[in-house]
DNA sequence: TTGTCCATTGGAAACGTTACCGAAATCGAT
DNA sequence: ATCGATTTCGGTAACGTTTCCAATGGACAA
């Protein structure tokens, strides 16, 4: 098979390879007639540029990098579909790479910047414990989009950030929880090591008992780690299972993420326990699949496309040097579904 | 900041860059001490070769792509997964890729191909319907993942495909309903166009009414077309809902995959249905959610894992030349749980 | 006519790597 | 000591593009 290269459509058409290269660019120092012509032939030999010596050429490939930690959690999914469509409208490649859970995202982040000589990466979930140093050494602009909480010691102003306020909305739920009069809450955190989202949300948890004066019952708290997928249905059921073996006593249920209220959801219908009746459950992120459950889901919604969305285009303008870093947060909406009742 | 290229490492080892690039590449002609001094060199300043570079050089990429039709369906994503986890295993890279519903999966293809150099391509779902003659224009091996049904026209030489039998595992699963005693079994299908997966499923379910000696009414067969995406829980939900309000009467209702099944199940909660009580209900494919959902939903399940894994490892096996195309065929399991039972 | 300017073009040097070829050095064996 | 074989290495030509720079030609003003 054969397959033409820029010099075989130069010879082609009788130019000279710069003469193709204008036209395959757009660039605009080219006659309109001679551009039409080796537009033509490029279409009739089925001409596609290579791709590596474009890259190899230009001084920063057009492509991006997505780096993901957890990629299990649906949530992520859906963000990753949008940012991949926004890279598309700009004709921006994206690199997607999952971060092993014993990884180091930045010395991966470096290592992918490197070989593939990317403009950015966005870093999706995870967490975040790393020296400024380190993050200096990122030779590119970066965005952390629903990651934990960045130390107060890094510059704002060597990153930028995106995602809720994790703690205020999860104490919101947890608020809400104890207004239907639920005292006894017990939280399913999957891991909450360091500055991870787990670790705020749970943080959230216990602002929200706080402010009502409810003292806090460690035993609630089911950190069950599961080595494989932090946000996992199968952790959630395995979870709740343990926390209901133990013999603790609740009437509400409040999961870190709708994934493990998904699996926590199961787990109580098997041990004979009716959600809302014996036991409200709550969830949080708002996936789509919380709608289907039955009973749905009671949960906080991410607004994950305008969050993904703003993620890349904030990831570009920075690229394009329209804008310095930012970070911004959202707000987050308490969707009340069946799963949540007063206290009976 | 400061980029090492292959020559400064060589200029500080004092060495070739040959022989820099032989201890990268773990050639053998090398000292070992060379090589040793030369990686320590390599770690200390951080060098990461080019893969521009590295990919215009070698005559073809270490890199494979991933070209997907409907990425919503949880199915895929896990057997993405299983892909990416085989290629980092071999050291190739996995190039991602959706392909809209507009779009021609081959055109895409070819362009991809060519762009990076790839040495093989996986399709994962959609359908296929091209000539012979464009297939042969991919000038590197290819293998179809849970695609629809390939024409018989088409040389199966050319290519290969992985799938479990559609046609019999559904018609498998019919006639498990059909033996719990229902007779008006309705089925959603989401699309069931050309030589689509959703079609065989469907001929599946004709070939068990007609083994039965059941009757078919074309009125339960449900074809709601989604333009979004065909296997997703809204399209199953809005399927559904609209089944019953046009009132057709059903004892057991399939659909052609999990995903609409679980919007399916809501729907029917909605109206006010139980299952299995009032409706059986089952699924199709086996994820992970079907075990999730109160009740249970019954289902067929594919064997994700094992597919994905010799999918990846067949076009590994053909682009090194140590086969030839195959196309396997695997076995499904009937998943019996709490969403079926005997018609009352 | 002559000179200037603009619009188009072609040539050639990179980009960073790998692979080939040949050279140097080492080693046994005769 | 000589010679071939073996090990280890360096130089250099590609790979396919983009981007400079210079060149050509025509148009236009003086």
């Amino acid at each position: 098979m054969f397959e033409p290269t820029i010099k075989d459509i130069a010879k082609i058409c009788g130019v000279g390879v710069s003469t193709v290269s204008r036209a395959i660019n757009n660039h605009p120092d080219i006659n309109p007639e001679t551009k039409e012509k080796i537009m033509n032939t490029i279409r009739e030999y089925g001409y596609v540029p290579n791709d590596s010596a474009r890259n190899l050429k230009r001084v920063d490939a057009k492509a991006i990098a997505v780096l993901v930690k957890g990629i299990a959690n649906p949530f992520f999914t859906s963000m990753i579909k949008v940012i991949e469509q926004e890279c598309k409208k700009k004709h921006y490649a994206m690199e997607l790479s999952h971060i092993e859970a014993d990884e180091d995202e930045v010395d991966v982040a470096q290592k992918v910047v490197k070989e593939k000589r990317l403009r950015g990466i966005i870093f999706l979930g995870g967490l975040f414990s790393h020296s400024e140093e380190k993050l200096k050494k990122l030779s590119v602009p970066f965005v952390f989009s629903t990651v934990g909480s960045i130390p107060e010691n890094i510059s704002k102003n060597i990153y930028s950030s995106i995602s809720v306020d994790d703690r205020r909305e999860s104490a919101r739920m947890v608020d809400f929880l104890i207004r239907l009069g639920h005292t006894q809450i017990a939280i399913l955190v999957a891991e909450a090591t360091e500055e991870s989202i787990g670790k705020l949300r749970l943080e959230g948890y216990c602002d929200a008992l706080r402010a009502h004066g409810i003292e806090m019952n460690h035993r609630l708290i089911c950190q069950t780690r599961n080595e494989l997928s932090h946000f996992s249905m199968e952790n959630g059921y395995l979870s709740t299972k343990k926390l209901l073996e133990r013999g603790e006593r609740f009437t509400a249920l409040y999961a870190v993420s709708d994934a493990l209220a998904i699996g926590a959801l199961r787990a109580l219908h098997d041990a004979g326990l009716r959600v809302p009746e014996d036991i409200s459950l709550a969830g949080f992120d708002g996936i789509e699949m919380a709608s289907y459950t039955v009973p749905s889901l009671t949960t906080m919604h991410q607004p994950v496309e305008e969050m993904a969305k703003d993620t890349t285009r904030l990831l570009f303008d920075i690229i394009a040097e329209k804008t310095k870093h930012q970070h911004i947060t959202y707000e987050a909406e308490l969707m009340i579904k069946e799963s949540t009742a007063k206290r009976s």
